[in-house]
DNA sequence: CTTCATTGGTAATGATATATCACCAATAAT
DNA sequence: ATTATTGGTGATATATCATTACCAATGAAG
């Protein structure tokens, strides 16, 4: 993903404030600044973003629909960011000892979590923190953590990989949309996360029904729920639809294909792993045996 | 929240280009900046946090723990801030007829989505976009919309609202723990979303069992993925665990008490509701008469 | 209908922030 | 020992950006 495409921060705060103010002048209180100044960020974001983001309406403004949509994406990474910070500031050094396991979102939720009081239970001193995200992994050295990761990316020098298994992905809905889907009658769930994964799909799956609509969702788990939800099909990979699978939820007829890519666990390589660690990489390994 | 804490997007994301290149440096060839200027922002940053973020390793840096977890925050939210603004720009209009539902994440899709498909089934020719938000409604007026929402805030002026029914919340866990919430032998599940849930709902039952141990997690859901699956006893609203209790994966064994704020529907009172909308409304309404 | 207090938008200018250019110290490879 | 890396820092020139004016448009009050 290119960053290119992010404006300034202080242009979104402007923004943002003045989405929750509901005029330019409140926000500029609100930011100690002229409405001058909040005015010119506002319609410099949204030269950048290609949309007017407000209109006007009246003697004050009102969002429009793309400005909506930002709005509330410009809340929830502002609450994350000053969560996250402040949590940062309080919890100096209270992390001893535990292992930093970082995960997917989508993983963490229909695989790890569900799988880690096993773990737990056999070792209950062993404090796991869990922390969600994806994509390449971050610096060259970081801390003595795992990071179970979908390995579409380049490996960074300085990291070790313990292959896992091999995604494979494939169309999971509701056992009695399982008809519909055979027919042809089905929408399509995407995500906007993998936006071309139905396409890259259909071409190499040219016998299977095609979708009579589509259906994009912000997010990988909330099209997952989707599926199980009996509102479309989904196209998962195997390790998130699993459980539900199992549990008679979800039904996948034409099964998961590989679609190239693998999962592993990135550890630093230049230094060792404690043993705690090492226990948890050896219980992942196990769990992911038979995938 | 006070957003104070945020520090500027350019700190932020010389931070993140740092992390991610590992050098400075070459953070600074990719943001066509000198490594100097990439320097001073990385240590405004760190003042800010209050916590180094890198720690020097040979001629090179690596993150600190705290920088880790900041550095994993800053890509999620440029990810989503990038994604939604190229979105915005390839779908201009596309949004023709559509009904924005604005709902909270753990809401959407514990209570929501699996319960849209219902809604779908008997108006199919209604195209609901989900958008995933919770907190303050955004502006004085923005577009036709729904908002579900949690009204723990301010109504600002312009919005109109209908409640739904009142928030209870209450200790839920897998059934097989219940003989160890019992003996207070449990670890206490709470989301950094609701820092003090726990605390609160401790004073107001004093004869409830007290837990071993406290264990946070970044999101909601996580928590509640959690708790269903046994890593402890999860503090949660009644609408999120209803549909895993009649599954029976979790249960609630001092049910689920009043914690003073309640569940609504928000929507601009000056620009009248399609008809559309009404239906949704009205389904929202009854779906959740017997909460 | 007029007046007045709002609203947001904009051009020019001066203050502020900041990137650059030097340096330096420390490390690793040759 | 030498050289090419790495990151850090102080002073200065630069460029950004907020302010100060203005203006147009709207809505309420008289």
């Amino acid at each position: 993903m290119k960053r290119s495409d992010i404006p300034y921060l202080d242009d979104l705060r402007a923004f943002e404030t003045t989405a929750q103010c509901g005029t330019v002048r409140s926000a500029a209180d609100e930011l100690s600044l002229t409405h001058a100044a909040v005015s010119r960020r506002i319609n410099r974001l949204a030269d950048m973003v290609g949309t007017p983001l407000f209109e006007r309406s009246g003697r004050g403004l009102r969002l429009t629909a793309a400005g909506d949509r930002l709005a509330e994406v410009c809340r929830r990474s502002f609450d994350d960011l000053s969560r996250t910070i402040v949590s940062i500031r309080e919890s100096q050094a209270t992390d001893t000892g535990a292992i930093l396991l970082s995960c997917e979102r989508s993983v963490a939720m229909r695989w790890l979590i569900p799988r880690l009081s096993e773990f737990q239970d056999t070792h209950p001193e062993i404090a796991v923190h869990l922390s969600v995200g994806g994509g390449p992994v971050d610096s060259k050295q970081n801390r003595a953590t795992l990071a179970l990761r979908r390995l579409d990316f380049a490996i960074v020098d300085g990291w070790s990989v313990v292959p896992l298994f091999d995604e494979t992905i494939g169309p999971v809905m509701s056992p009695d949309m399982f008809s519909d889907f055979e027919q042809g009658d089905y929408i399509a769930l995407g995500s906007n996360t993998r936006p071309d994964a139905w396409d890259d799909w259909l071409r190499r799956n040219p016998d299977a029904p095609r979708p009579r609509e589509r259906r994009m969702f912000d997010h990988h788990f909330l099209m997952v729920e989707a599926a199980s939800s009996g509102l479309g099909v989904g196209l998962v990979p195997h390790i998130v639809a699993l459980d539900d699978i199992n549990r008679e939820r979800l039904t996948a007829p034409l099964g998961f294909d590989p679609d190239g890519s693998r999962y592993g666990v990135l550890h630093p390589s230049q230094v060792p792993l404690d043993e705690n660690a090492v226990l948890l990489l050896e219980w992942l390994r196990n769990r992911s045996r038979n995938i």
